[in-house]
DNA sequence: CGAGCGATTGATCGCCATCAAAGTGGGTGG
DNA sequence: CCACCCACTTTGATGGCGATCAATCGCTCG
């Protein structure tokens, strides 16, 4: 009985790798039931990406849209003379290369190995048109970042220095929340230039804050990448909105 | 003949008053059919809204969506002390309220007096369910927005003032010419203080950047709300990315 | 014609960038 | 296992861009 067992499951996971996918309940693929599934399943093909290189690039021709499934990702472009502006991060669960148009408008590439699913564009086009649970779920996704893009926005417009840097931090905290259990540690994945590169500020100023953040007590730095909030109340009332 | 055929425009004006939006084909309802363009039309009605007035605050919640079919519309927030970002302007043939969340994240103000097609949400959620090619055509206008979005993001987060002010202003020129026809003057509907809130300036900076893009004679200031664009590629040279 | 708001122009200030140098930690090869 | 190396980070000194403060201009409307 019990070797029985054994044999099952394998089988199972063979058929539907996406059982043990922890961020399918995140993800796009959250919403199709257990058929639909495996048929989108096998629309697609699981890829990695070795911390800091790109998964496609500005200017490529869109080919494919991808579901991260562990690492971070990081959206950004390139201005003529090197300045970069990071446009967001995507953590696992997210969709990547959501664009209607022909190129990417943005280059992404991989804070930390990064783990994929993988689906070429015609055929997740054609997915698309055969199941619209799922293009109406493509669509909650393009308002959620929508609403991302636009806190961005003002974050960048009208934020000062330290607002930024706090907001952000606030920021990974609920991504935190939202995924893994809640706790006291946060995983910053990315380095202090991408820090600066999204919040339009240099490396400099994002180090001197964090500093400030410490000797303030708001914050522990426990390590190069990874931060404790102490007064999560106060640092809500410093980041404002 | 002559008195018939004065009879029966009208009744056709009546049952298809979208006969003469000048904005259709831009907008959400452009890809209807005769038909369904009648259905969709009667879900609705038409509003006027005065220049400086709300249409909806932030923190409302989201009864209707809109199609803005005449003048311009700001959407901002407000953060605790006052400081003001506005993280766009719609224009004619614009989609008004594309949002999951129950309550607005921007307030919508008229720039000037603005006239709208209001659609009820609950009515316009029915709709969709009924017309999956309009919904593909929201995906996509959500799609446009955040493409535009990122824009604003890079050019607050890298931008110098000057490269802003010239970035807006090719910007609003580009709208010109995709709505309008290629006219030489630019209509600036919003005032400085728009513009500059937009930018992530203040008004000084942007009548300042005016003024030295005039002496440089890249533009010229025909009124107080209008521009010429004197240099487009030197512009554009200047606006980088 | 005068009131008032928005825009322009000028003078000065301050935040964050820039330049510079020292500190730190992770990874590799001896 | 340790020592070195290199890249990332932190900290310090200085500078510049855009903000702020202030005054004038000019258009619009009563």
């Amino acid at each position: 009985m019990a070797t029985a067992l054994i044999d099952i499951l394998p089988t199972l996971e063979a058929e539907h790798p996406c059982f043990g996918c922890v961020v399918r309940q995140f993800s796009l693929c959250g919403i199709l039931e257990s058929g639909p599934l495996r048929d989108f399943r096998r629309t697609g093909s699981n890829t990695s990406v070795a911390a800091g290189s790109a998964i496609f690039f500005e200017g490529d021709e869109s080919e494919s849209v991808f579901t991260v499934t562990s690492g971070t990702v990081r959206l950004s472009k390139l201005l003529a003379d090197g300045r970069r502006q990071i446009a967001g991060f995507l953590f696992p669960g997210d969709f990547l290369g959501l664009t209607l148009a022909e190129v990417h408008a943005f280059t992404a590439e991989a804070v930390t190995p990064v783990e994929l699913c993988r689906f070429p564009r015609p055929r997740f086009e054609t997915f698309l048109d055969e199941h619209p649970e799922m293009e109406r779920r493509l669509f909650s996704l393009a308002a959620h970042e929508l609403a991302a893009a636009r806190q961005q926005v003002v974050l960048l417009g009208r934020k000062t220095a330290t607002e930024k840097v706090v907001s952000f931090l606030l920021m990974l905290g609920s991504r935190c929340r939202k995924l893994g259990i809640a706790q006291p540690e946060i995983d910053l994945p990315m380095t202090r230039s991408d820090i600066a590169d999204y919040l339009g500020l240099r490396i400099e100023t994002v180090s001197r804050e964090l500093s400030s953040l410490k000797a303030s007590r708001l914050i522990r730095l426990t390590g190069m990448h990874s931060i404790q909030l102490l007064d999560e109340p106060r640092l809500r009332a410093i980041a404002e909105a």
